[in-house]
DNA sequence: TAGATTGTTAATCGATTAACAATC
DNA sequence: TAGATTGTTAATCGATTAACAATC
């Protein structure tokens, strides 16, 4: 079963449920937990815990509040973390290179994370044919096939900006439908693919905003 | 002049708008930009864009639009981008090292982004005196002392989780005002320290929800 | 049973969009 | 002047919080 129209603000809450969900287990502190409890770890209110929840069914009990071991599991087939999805990852240079070890080591650590990269893509011949952590990295020309192959539907890209959108709508062409961006680069693609742009010069800028000389900001 | 309250929805649309404009201004394809235009380029309604300027002064003429030169020197003033700030980051891994060379490669290229990296801090003695692309690596115990002299206000995170708080905390003792924590830790911080948590790990395990099979969203 | 906490409805809060008078 | 676009107010939309009956 599955749910339509769930707000993009509800989804982006469900991961950070989840980890204190994983934290609570593996202390192995207590097997029930409250939404008070829950929402105070995930920095979010009591009541939009349960509303948030409350999306997806019924998994409290009145009086007592949540079984932690079950409702990580929910959780978790909400996600889809269930089964495992495989990933690639384009361009590596310094920062793919680095988000790959990320990436794979929290699928190696992290019981709840079940996104595996399977393969690393550039355009550098003296690139193509390396590993970094097992995985290898290889020819352009090998995605499209690769990824069919692969049944892959997630997709990383850390290319140069002018580079990336061109990339990410042939990855769209051969079946990838959700895109982490982190080149500094507006993306447009067709509504179906959900796109994340993690671009970090807009947060560095951001933040700048609020180093103002003598400010303080409440 | 300073403005109290300004939402941060407004604040982080403020660097989308300047990119644009720093695009407008290389192309040099026109002098005035309309809230159409502009919004259309940032991904935004007009009428958004209009009121989110308006929130900082007047800055355009009516029947006519904004002067793009005059908008992007206005818009960089009030992100604090007209004058240099030194940053740090500790943890000098592969994520922090490839974020590095990121910061600076921006540093350098864009006009508009004047956040000047001047140190990298480590534990490793192994890393302790190395550099990259010009940036020196030093021990923590000079962290304190470093960000004090060279009055350094905002910082980058990339160190594990479990030590990831204790070294915020230490950063803010001594004068740090906004962090970019990329450690997958929510960071509890005070009230007046500017936090962003860059979170990939919860990020793609949100992409991970839209991918259930068969599944298509609008 | 008495106490606690859920799921849900109603109230509040905030952000975006629509509309338009002012004016370049 | 006529046409266009701003700055701003009012209307709408959506998300969070408060409150509470249901019930474990």
């Amino acid at each position: 079963m599955r749910w339509r129209k769930i707000s993009d603000a509800v989804v982006r809450r469900l991961p950070l449920y989840l980890r204190v969900l994983d934290e609570v287990v593996k202390s192995g502190d207590t097997p029930m937990i409250s939404s008070q409890e829950l929402g105070a770890r995930a920095g979010v209110g009591s009541a939009l815990v349960r509303k948030d929840l409350a999306w997806f069914g019924e998994f409290g009990k009145q009086g007592v509040g949540y079984e932690v071991e079950y409702l990580r599991s929910e959780l978790k087939q909400i996600l889809n973390m269930e089964r495992e999805h495989n990933i690639i990852l384009v361009g590596a240079g310094s920062l793919g290179i680095a988000l790959a070890r990320y990436t794979i080591r929290r699928y190696h650590m992290d019981d709840s994370f079940s996104l595996k990269l399977v393969g690393l893509f550039d355009h550098d011949p003296d690139k193509i044919g390396k590993a970094y952590e097992g995985i290898s990295v290889f020819a352009m020309a090998e995605m499209e096939s690769f990824v069919r192959k692969h049944n892959v539907q997630m997709a990383m890209i850390t290319v140069p900006a002018d580079a990336a959108q061109d990339i990410a709508m042939q990855l769209v062409n051969c079946g990838v439908r959700a895109i982490l961006n982190l080149a500094p680069v507006k993306l447009t693609l067709p509504e179906h693919v959900q796109l994340l742009n993690a671009d970090l010069t807009l947060e560095l800028q951001r933040l700048a905003y609020y180093l103002a000389p003598g400010q303080t900001w409440e």
